[in-house]
DNA sequence: TGCCTTCTGTACGCTATCGAACACAATTTC
DNA sequence: GAAATTGTGTTCGATAGCGTACAGAAGGCA
């Protein structure tokens, strides 16, 4: 499994062209991460220097388990997987990152690797900071912390998920709650992944899958196809799914409300997220934005 | 289950005597807790103030799930869990803290609450700080954040290994986990639960557990009482446990080494932790601690 | 065009755990 | 000391998903 090989590291854009990315659709600006689209445009500014646009081919693994992360991933396109890989080789979903978060948030914790590994699920695009570079923008407590460490929180609160969907969901409901997952991470309604990728990511047997999408096509929500999946009925699947993709999306738009604007399709870059205004997040400092509601001791009930 | 009735805040500890602790081994001095035996002592003599201690007593839930949190705890005694109760009152151990962590990062990462409950498994006491003069303290940089971020990153990979060990192990693997898990946060080793508690944080049915501990008292590991468990045979529970319990205690012995002194038994409060010197841990600033290491770039294999 | 690889579909016995139901033992309460 | 409550032990059928094995279909490549 030293799935490693070398890093794509694709090609790097000349940042000047950030600015403009309206007119190069195929080459997505750094704000097209909702992160970064949520920092206040000074400091996005700040950091195109150091931000290095990469390729994300779908099996590469950008962060091999217990290796030190070099960079922090910030996709604009694609789907990643945080992946356990047990000693006998079966493998769990531990989170799922789109160009709704970032990947490696071991380098802001200070941890740097972690025991799982990050793997490319979906084909897209990142931009990506070197770790050195993270520390020296970190220094000066831009607002990219503050976002930085809430994204962290919905990470957690999508992995503790994961483990009670593990315990007690079925395949198919698992199924659901994935493929929406991908989704909303994704610009089309087809996914471009074969049922034993799938499987991996849920834990679960190839055949297993088969026979969860064939009871989903049977009712209208996916078309199967070889090597990828048409959603039909998004409805119907949230429907199917169980609680826990809404439960994490929910914390999702709590701790980071949608940039509205830069959203699955069309996007343009800096204009200012009507929901998330960096500078009411960091009130403070860049940390615990809000100190509310502190004063209020007493019982809970 | 509004659970959540109002905070045992039981007696707050005269600050004075928390440096003569080891006359009043009733009363630990906040260094028994690991995470602020691993503050620089002038540090730690800095947030004395603000520390409010309280009794963690069984069942209570400390932080209730989606609810804001008011205090960030470190136990010194006693056992917490993070649960995830499902809209159909199934539940699940999200991770389990004890002396050597914290409950409520939330506050440190900005979210304030979580979708997961915070409950007291095991009796003991706490070390408290109000989120408000946690902000103020962490206004100041200290060590303290560095020490928390990276303990968030343990608590990650718990979570993380929650989900793997849901989906792959054993109820009797998983209870050998659980029980080696409290033993590292208990000084004894007579655990004072019911088999309908463990199973509630394992996930399964009382019978399971009730099976499955049979299964391990005949194989003269653990004792079964009534109320609580004993354990017997520590490196024969090693043997049965999943390759989760590992991999947790090495993710932590890595991120936060063991400030050995502070272990299970008698303690000595704020004397230098051997391993984990902060001022090495926040090298540039509170985070990232080292920069090592980056400027060797290439692949990885 | 035909071969080979990859991906999907189907079948069947096996096992761990569940759900439900009940017996009994220990502790607390009156 | 009796009654009620709480905790543990046992049984048995049901079932979701596993392991294994194999068939067929789609697409790539010579």
């Amino acid at each position: 499994m030293s799935a490693n090989a070398s890093f794509q590291t694709a090609f790097t854009v000349p940042l000047a062209s950030a600015k403009t990315d309206r007119a190069l659709p195929s080459m997505p600006a750094p704000a097209q991460n909702r992160l970064l689209a949520a920092l206040p445009r000074g400091n996005l500014a700040r950091l195109l220097p150091v931000l290095e646009r990469v390729q994300l081919l779908p099996g590469r693994i950008i962060h091999a388990a217990g290796e030190q992360a070099r960079h922090l991933y910030f996709p604009v396109a694609g789907i990643v997987s945080r992946v356990y890989e047990t000693e006998g080789g079966e493998s769990s979903e531990l989170s799922l990152v789109g160009n709704e978060g970032a990947v490696g948030v071991s380098l802001l914790l200070g941890g740097f690797s972690t025991p799982s590994q990050a793997l490319v699920v979906c084909a897209g695009d990142a931009y990506r900071i070197r770790a050195a570079s993270l520390t020296e923008e970190l220094d000066h407590f831009s607002p990219l912390l503050a976002i930085l460490l809430r994204y962290t929180q919905v990470m957690i609160a999508q992995t503790g998920q994961m483990a009670v969907c593990n315990r007690y969901h079925s395949a198919e409901q698992q199924l659901c709650r994935w493929l929406l997952s991908c989704l909303d991470r994704s610009s089309s309604n087809v996914l471009t992944i074969t049922q034993e990728a799938i499987a991996r990511m849920l834990g679960v047997r190839r055949e297993t899958v088969t026979v969860a999408a064939q009871t989903l096509q049977r009712a209208g929500l996916i078309h199967i196809g070889r090597g990828h999946m048409t959603i039909l009925d998004r409805v119907g699947l949230e429907a199917e799914a169980c609680e826990c993709y809404g439960v994490v999306k929910r914390e999702y738009q709590r701790l980071l409300p949608p940039a509205s604007a830069v959203g699955g399709a069309g996007v343009q870059g800096s204009r200012d997220p009507p929901d998330l205004r960096a500078e009411e997040v960091h009130a403070r400092h860049a940390l615990c934005g809000r100190t509310g509601t502190t004063s209020q001791q007493a019982a809970v009930a």
